[in-house]
Order: C-alpha cells, then sequence, then structure tokens
DNA sequence: CGGGGGATTGCAACTCGTTGCATAGGTCGG
DNA sequence: CCGACCTATGCAACGAGTTGCAATCCCCCG
C-alpha cells in the first residue's frame, strides 16, 4: 500500500497533473515502483478526498485543461510518517528463476533462448541507467541531499541490473 | 499469472499435498515467487479442475487426511509451454527505494534506522542462503541438470542479497 | 473424558494492479 | 470543415494477492 506514499514524494519533488506524474514517475521511481496512468489517477482522486493533496484546474493554451496537484499539509504529515516506519522487505519476484528451476521439465533450449532475451533486457536497461547517470549525476560529490537521495537510488538500479547481468550470464555459461 | 505453473514445477520436483507445499515451497521457490497457503489451495483447486493436476486422498495415522497431488500429462504440456515462451522481465518495486528517494521530506535519521534494519535483515537472507548453498550444493561441479538448476537459482538469491547489502551500505556511507 | 492445540483444508471479503475502453477538447493536414 | 491524431481524464471489469477466520480431524495432557 505505497502507491500513495511514492506520488506523494513525487508531488514534493513538483506539483504536476495526473497525465504530467504519469510521465516524470515512469523515468524516476517508477523504475522502483511502476505504476500505469490509471491506477495513478485512481489513486490521486483518492488521495483527494483523503485531502492528501489539493488539486488546482489550470487552462492550457492549445490543450486541455489539467488539473494540477501539489501536497497538503495532511499529506505532508501522512508521508513523514510513513517514511518513519519500519518496511517489510518484499521478497524479489521472478517468472524467470521459475523457468530457471524449471528448464528440465521442458525443452531446455528454448528456456536458454529466453533467459538471452531477459539477459539482453536487462544490459539495455543498465545501459540507459547509466547513461542517465552520466548525464544527471557527472560529479556525485557535490550534490544537495535531495539530488543525493535520487542519485543513490538510482545506483541501486545500476546494481540490481548490473546482478541480473551477472546472474544470467553465469547461468548460460553453466548451460553451455 | 505464473503461480499456477511455478506450482507446476515443484509438483514435479515431488508430488505433495497443499500443506506440503506450501511448506517445501516456502524454503524453495518461494524465494523467487511468494506465495501463502490460502492461494496454494486455491490454485490448486483450480488447476485440478482444469486437469493440470490429479489429487489422491491418502488417509494417515494419527493425523487427518491428505489429498496428495501430482501433475497430469496436460498439465505437463501446459508446463512445456509455458517454458518455452518468453517473460516480460518485472521491474523491481522496492517500497525501501522510495523511501530513501524521500528522506528529505520527513526525519532523514528515521529513515536511515528504516535503512539499517532492512540492511540487518538482507545480511540475515544472505547468510541464511550461504548456508543453504554450503549444505546442499558443496560441489557444485557434479550436479544434474535438475539439480544444476536449483543450484544456479539459489545462486540468484545469494547475488541478490549481496547486492541489496551493498547498496545499502553505500546509501549509509554516503549519509554518515 | 474433556479441552487445548497442531495438522489440513478451505471460505469470504478486501485491496491492488491490469486491461480495455470511453469521453472530451484541441490541433493540423487535406 | 472533416477526419486523424494528440492531450487529458476517467470508468468498469477482471484477476491476482492478502488477511482474517472457519471447520475438521486427530493427538495428547490433565
Amino acid at each position: 500500500m505505497a502507491l500513495e506514499h511514492a506520488l506523494l514524494v513525487a508531488l514534493r519533488e513538483q506539483p504536476a497533473s495526473g497525465l504530467e506524474l504519469t510521465r516524470r514517475f515512469s523515468r524516476s521511481i517508477g523504475y522502483f515502483w511502476p505504476a500505469t496512468h490509471q491506477q495513478i489517477y485512481r489513486v490521486l482522486g483518492r488521495m483527494e478526498s483523503d485531502g492528501w493533496v489539493r488539486a488546482t484546474t489550470v487552462e492550457q493554451t492549445g490543450r486541455p485543461d489539467k488539473k494540477v496537484y501539489e501536497v497538503s499539509a495532511a499529506g505532508e504529515r501522512a508521508l513523514a510518517e510513513w517514511l518513519a516506519t519500519p518496511t517489510t522487505p518484499h521478497p524479489l519476484r521472478s517468472e524467470l528463476a521459475v523457468k530457471m528451476r524449471g528448464a528440465s521439465f521442458g525443452d531446455r533450449a528454448a528456456v536458454l533462448e529466453v533467459v538471452r532475451a531477459d539477459l539482453a533486457e536487462h544490459r539495455a536497461r543498465l545501459a540507459h541507467y547509466e547513461q542517465l547517470t552520466a548525464r544527471d549525476y557527472p560529479d556525485p560529490t557535490t550534490l544537495s541531499d535531495l539530488e543525493l537521495d535520487q542519485y543513490l537510488v538510482l545506483r541501486g538500479g545500476v546494481l540490481t541490473e548490473q546482478t541480473w547481468v551477472t546472474w544470467l550470464t553465469e547461468y548460460l555459461e553453466a548451460h553451455a
């Protein structure tokens, strides 16, 4: 039950409309907490009726109006409270791991092909994260607290993808 | 939509009743695809009516009867087919990452405490996985295909937990 | 022999996330 | 000015996962 809080973080970084939020989210926090626009709209509506955010309709030239959300005082309190509560670490959930473990019960060559495709995907993500790092945080020693946190989370993405690449490579080599 | 298939893998390794399966699962495949007993029972029921598994009631001495499930020919086909279909890699989903990114909007010391607790948890899991590895796969060079797959998946657990430890340690050090 | 407690299976209600579609305003090319 | 297409918001239905509880059956202890 944390999409609410993820949106609060995003809106505290920068107020936004539903669609803007969806787009920004998918390129930042969404790397670690995916969400579709429908989900975001629904949760924004709930948060508004809970008084966690405030909406202002903004007219635009050449485009439909948009509703810009910003975090209210109650939302700030809810966020601060949530930030201080312990997390129960979710175990990872990997369909691919199940396939790797079950490879003996099907066509092993086909499973290896699936693994190779996943490996390519993870390599691509790794490259993407590294590019983001180079572009946005060329010098990690001179960051504000806010930027430092953003950098460190992105760093987690890099580490995670590196691990995937290592793991899948090991798997493929063991079955070479 | 893969719990079905995870259960098929588990049942092909060894037929079992719902409860046995729940327990075994939580110490093997469940590391990569968590599921509660209620979920497992429900899915087993669905798989039975779909003809993917066959159930036999087994009387026990000193205990209630149990229903032992084994995979049918149709289940084997369904599993083999699923194993050969490409996966869309789920992005990771980490509540902790959201908290780390949002630390500026609450009490940073409290967030660091939450991170430390998570780090301890991941260290413990890592130790657990390493212990399992040493106990069950002392010599990874002499494994059957089936065992090799199991070993390699467990190896993924080790790598993943190592990554968590690295990441969270970096985070804590950066905010020291 | 009666009650606590573990094993085994299961129901019901709820939340969360996904998928597909709907609506409405606006631009722009032909 | 009509139709294709983008922006922006949203509904409805479904499926998957979670939580809390219920019903048996059986042993063992007092």
